[in-house]
DNA sequence: TTGAATGTTCTCTAGTTGTTCTCTATAATG
DNA sequence: CATTATAGAGAACAACTAGAGAACATTCAA
């Protein structure tokens, strides 16, 4: 479970340029990518990430197969797609890295019940993304808890030094004023994420 | 049984590398991360650490591992959050796991651009993920592509045979119908995202 | 079928990193 | 005062990583 730095950026190059192109590399071509002149080299990594799992070979043309791994943190963005309008192929085949989202050492998740952040695109059920802090700037969504036993995820604003306002996102409901000392800060909203089965 | 306090402060420094770079340090750069000359010295201290059973060690290089360390595709799911109501602990921390979401090695993610999903919580800027299928069933949301050129994300249904229904989710938008030989599905919604900075 | 392209297996080299020593210093303690 | 535990420096060596490239085997494509 030990890869080597070549060997990460070997495995990497793989994933890239099977997200790309949809075909597994040649070794020459990975030796092009990776900078080496020698693709013994590289066939000596390929040899590693095999055994440990990573990769199947099949001694053909292209033989190279991805085995699913749990590590993937990256996806390919490949584009946006707009309503009604074809996907637009964006050029530098960027990727999203979803480990910063994840890597936060005081970070937890909460499920979220209810509709009072319908209008933020939260829904009753969705997972939230929260970041241990307890300070917040104005304008963050923040886990407050109010005198101590209520705890809320709202939109926060800072009208005055003494006031806490608490605004919810969703137009039947109403914003609420409270004074400073009766609302404390657990967390701040850093991501949110659906899953559809 | 103790840990001295070097030895805390090289297993803190450890752990915090890793949170960082997501890779074990160098004897090196844990050296110069406790403002120490000599690697000897750290050597001593990871031994020490893994007798206790802190760390263990594969004698290469980055070859530190944390024993009973988060994984990093995983969070702590603390409990649920509703409007108005405390927080309800749940018992057996859950840890829920990112990995199988962006796992599959056809799957990649588009940015959303445009409110017709609005309804669905999907919003302008939103990043979905996408499992590359050709094929559906009804009441899933994928990304259509209509006589070729048009690609959309949208909910589908198949009235009949010969008939594939596009639904947004927008209430100013209406749904579709088209003949099935011009919609084309390059893949299924299997997940959404949004990160707060 | 045959030549070119690609994959496999080696040996060699260099540089980096980990391991094992010995030596010194300081503070706490009986 | 001697003893012990902690902390550090640094040298010598071993193990590992990284790369080059040659020779050979296999696969592909004309």
């Amino acid at each position: 479970m030990m890869l080597t730095e070549r060997e990460q950026t070997t495995l990497q190059f793989i994933v890239d340029f099977y997200a790309k192109s949809r075909k597994s590399p040649l070794l020459t071509e990975i030796a092009e990518g990776l900078g080496i002149q020698s693709k013994g080299v590289v066939h000596r990594y390929l040899s590693s990430l095999e055994e440990q799992g990573y990769i199947r070979r099949h001694q053909k043309h292209r033989g190279i197969e991805l085995v699913d791994h749990p590590n993937y943190d990256e996806l390919p963005l490949l584009g946006c797609i707009a309503a009604g309008k074809p996907i637009e192929a964006i050029e530098n085949r960027e990727l999203i890295n979803f480990a910063h989202l994840l890597g936060g050492t005081n970070r937890y998740v909460l499920q979220v019940k209810g509709h009072s952040m319908i209008d933020e695109g939260i829904r009753s059920g969705d997972l939230v993304v929260i970041e241990q802090a307890k300070m917040a700037r104005s304008n963050q969504i923040v886990v407050a808890l109010i005198d101590n036993h209520e705890a809320t995820l709202k939109r926060i604003k800072f009208p005055n030094r003494d006031t806490v306002r608490l605004i919810p996102a969703n137009k039947n409901m109403q914003p609420k004023n409270y004074s400073a000392d009766r609302v404390t800060i657990q967390g701040v909203l850093v991501g949110q994420v659906r899953m559809y089965t």
